[in-house]
DNA sequence: CAGGATCCAGCTAGATACTG
DNA sequence: CAGTATCTAGCTGGATCCTG
């Protein structure tokens, strides 16, 4: 036992909102965006200019996403040119601490499960 | 606040472990069966039997998956029939907790999370 | 029983071009 | 500046058939 309450129990529904929730976090732009939110409200394109790598229209998906699931605020300045704000939401903020958990996780154990691959890569040959 | 440590920090490499573990767990099979073996180990079949809708192809290749990362262990016993156990590694099953945790959140805010997607859409002639 | 090999539909994400 | 629209390559997952 490591701590927590152990759930052991398997129920379908609590496990299809679990992997619902571990899809949308695990997909290729969402934690980066999360992440780089953190700080504070972040305007679009200096969003897209901290993340490198991402397309315009990825950002623009994933922003519409976590928006969707109320991860994500959305302010509109009408200005000229437009300003446009994002920032988490306290549902959002809440959402880095389990995440950090498993980032931990991922962080203590990434050496063991690369020796892993290598290992298995090796005898498959 | 509301407790951990406050990652805060946001370094590049550490973001693409996370991300790394988030896509892998976060694949449509992989916690359920992940789940399923939680219990001990499995044969295949009952494997297969156990997780609803899933295909021959996507349980061996999420088990592939799983096995190359460290996660579970496969063993063969050479009888007629085969017969091959599927079982958690220690660090399969040290996964648990921190998927615990993200699970534990999505269900505490699976609602609010529903609401806020029906509001948007309402809002999104 | 436990898969490997193929084939195929659908979704994801990127590149590119255009707009209020 | 902050998007929308369109097109397309590539990956994911499912169906089906075959084998030690």
């Amino acid at each position: 036992m490591t701590g927590v309450p152990a759930p052991e129990v398997h129920s379908p529904i609590q496990c299809k909102a679990v992997n619902d929730i571990l899809a949308r976090v695990g997909d290729k732009w969402t934690m980066q965006v999360v992440m780089t939110l953190s700080a504070g409200p972040v305007r679009f394109n200096a969003l897209r200019r901290g993340i490198d790598g991402i397309s315009q229209r990825m950002l623009t998906r994933t922003l519409r996403a976590l928006e969707r699931d109320g991860l994500v605020a959305r302010e509109v300045t009408p200005s000229v040119p437009p300003r446009v704000d994002y920032s988490l939401t306290p549902l959002g903020r809440s959402l880095r601490d389990p995440v950090g958990v498993l980032g931990g996780w991922a962080m203590a154990n990434r050496e063991e499960i690369d020796e892993a691959r290598a290992r298995f890569d090796a005898e498959t040959d």
